[in-house]
DNA sequence: AACAGTCACGAAATCGATTTCGTGTTGAAA
DNA sequence: TTTCAACACGAAATCGATTTCGTGACTGTT
């Protein structure tokens, strides 16, 4: 209905010139008092509001960040969205995400689209499928533009820019020696395949505590996952193949899998079973039994990294030193791995 | 590093004029062969690609939608957000994302940013504060500005533009219907405040499948929370102190909450109560017992609400009627409610 | 030889806002 | 009376691309 209003109808309806009212609007002392107080009532009586994309054109900057993952139906994604957010929108940035589904392709389509212009900088968390392949060229084309890219998660280490991770394999090396300190002797592991970075670091640091234990790293009781989608089936039968007292999980779905795997057996869990993994989120809280966890602080991940990203984008780019951040894990034991009574004497 | 090329420097480097490369580019007969041909060498040489904010200003339209939702740390909206990118994407559109965090002040704010030029539609479920506030001035003024607006979910009546809804209503009754087919006879309902739309609609289902069975409402069984986050002591209490045989939720979290109530009360799932939620997300797959849902297919709710935007958008304006429409819900029986052995009979 | 019609390309306006320069008017100082 | 500064404002360039309109050079027709 409106076409909403621009400078130039204020300036044709005032009978000044659009400078005029650009100027009064933003209160330089080249108006007059008088004239600026018109333009001003006008400009709040019709709601005027600056086009941002002609503000964006003439700024060269969008204020706008574009962020890029591999999925959103998922706690620490989306977790990791809501921290960017909260800072982005604090700092008075808008935020464009788009979703590569895991998918090589559609994550090189997306940079381009987002690279043309609509956007100031990156935050992006690497496909599964870009990792296999070891491409980087998209990444390295954007950078080589001049693009501040975050790295989050899913990093590559030969690219280089800021960064924002999880220790993981301190995290995992916790998670098992808290599994050691609960008396457990035979500690699996379900993880993925090795090409997922994250997944990798996780398993070493599996036998990374199981080394500084003295013990021997049993290849057997290691379960590295390829599809995530249709693993359940691939767990139950492995937990059901193989003896253990603890198991170690890369993430929660992982967990309950195992979990059923062991009730099925007969077992319980953590009875006969203690049970931790990666990934704290609604389902580790509301689990029955309730899920021990190693919280990767999705939220505060996705602050860092907006910060990060936005200070190279307003700041003086005074060094060209780019930063790694590793947010910390912390533990969290709920019931899936109290202590077992023979432990405590 | 390279700051990015310009038709301009294109047009200098190769000694015409812009004109004639913008129209080279786009396949302009008025452009001979040859110089058609030398333009777009370089262009591909370079890598060439149009400033999309200087499109956007050109052709008043930025190619992208504006999503404003309540919370993202949810399936239920992280698969909505999946499906309107999925179709936006195809279409070619961008998705900018906001969070509104149910707060109604927020949801003010950022839509005035966005609605500032930087998208052509909007797609949003209101914050429950605003359903609360029943203050609806902000959404009044984007859609008289002429900007096509798509609601989701938690709508609002009175505000005309396009909706995609679920039957909450039926799929409650549904739900209900379930649990009295499994022979249930206390069934008790865990839901929302009435002001929250689709709490009060489901509550409505609710009382609506007892009636057509000709049983009596009990208000006594109805727990309506109003601080979700703190929800879980309450619902225990709730279960513990009541006598009941069936339970119908609101949401997955409400149905994990009451099962550990009827644990605790030293009674099982679904030996002596049946549970049924809305909501089918990663939690009720999951959980042991799994739980029985209705699924509210949000992935299909977001490619409606897309596809219904940008058809607006790009469709010629054939009608001012609006659509409202239904995606409709489906059972999932899990084992939190496996027919009672009595009911068997 | 004169005129019309292509052909191939450039100039300039446009989108909406900001900003740098000018410039006409006024009042005061010399 | 002349001159100069301050004042208040407008014209025009700019951001990057598209598009309309013109125009100079040829070609072809009679």
């Amino acid at each position: 209905m409106k076409p909403k209003l621009t400078l130039k109808q204020i300036a044709r309806e005032l009978d000044v010139s659009v400078s005029t009212v650009s100027k009064a609007l933003r209160d330089s002392v080249e108006i007059s008092e008088e004239t600026r107080q018109k333009i001003k009532a006008f400009a709040k009586l019709y709601n005027y509001k600056p086009n941002n994309i002609a503000l964006s054109l003439k700024n060269r900057k969008t204020k706008t960040i574009g962020l890029l993952l591999p999925e959103i139906v998922h706690d620490f994604f989306a977790t990791i969205i809501a921290g960017i957010e909260e800072v982005a929108n604090k700092r008075g940035y808008n935020v464009i995400i788009c979703l590569s589904n895991n998918s090589f392709d559609r994550e090189v389509m997306n940079m381009e689209m987002l690279a043309s212009g609509s956007i100031d900088g990156f935050i992006l968390s690497v496909a599964k499928e870009t990792q296999q392949k070891e491409d980087y060229h998209h990444l390295e084309e954007v950078i080589n533009q001049g693009m501040p890219v975050v790295l989050v998660d899913r990093v590559v280490d030969c690219i280089t820019c800021d960064k924002v991770i999880i220790d993981d394999m301190e995290g995992a090396r916790k998670a098992v020696q808290h599994l050691i300190d609960n008396g457990c002797r035979k500690i699996a592991a379900i993880t993925t395949v090795d090409y997922v970075s994250v997944g990798k670091l996780r398993t070493q640091g599996y036998a990374k505590a199981l080394k500084e234990n003295n013990r021997t790293v049993d290849e057997t009781l290691i379960l590295k996952i390829e599809d995530i989608d249709n693993s359940e089936q691939q767990i139950v039968n492995f937990v059901r193949d193989h003896d253990m007292d603890g198991i170690f999980a890369v993430n929660e779905h992982f967990s309950t899998s195992a979990i059923k795997g062991i009730n099925l057996k007969g077992l319980s869990v953590p009875g006969d079973v203690s049970v931790i993994s990666f990934s704290d989120g609604e389902l580790s809280k509301r689990f029955i039994p309730s899920l021990s966890t190693i919280n990767q602080h999705g939220a505060e991940m996705g602050r860092k990294a907006a910060d990060l990203l936005i200070d190279r984008l307003e700041l003086p780019v005074d060094d060209e030193k780019y930063q790694t951040n590793v947010i910390g894990t912390s533990l969290i034991v709920r019931e899936s791995s109290s202590i077992k009574s023979t432990a405590m004497f």
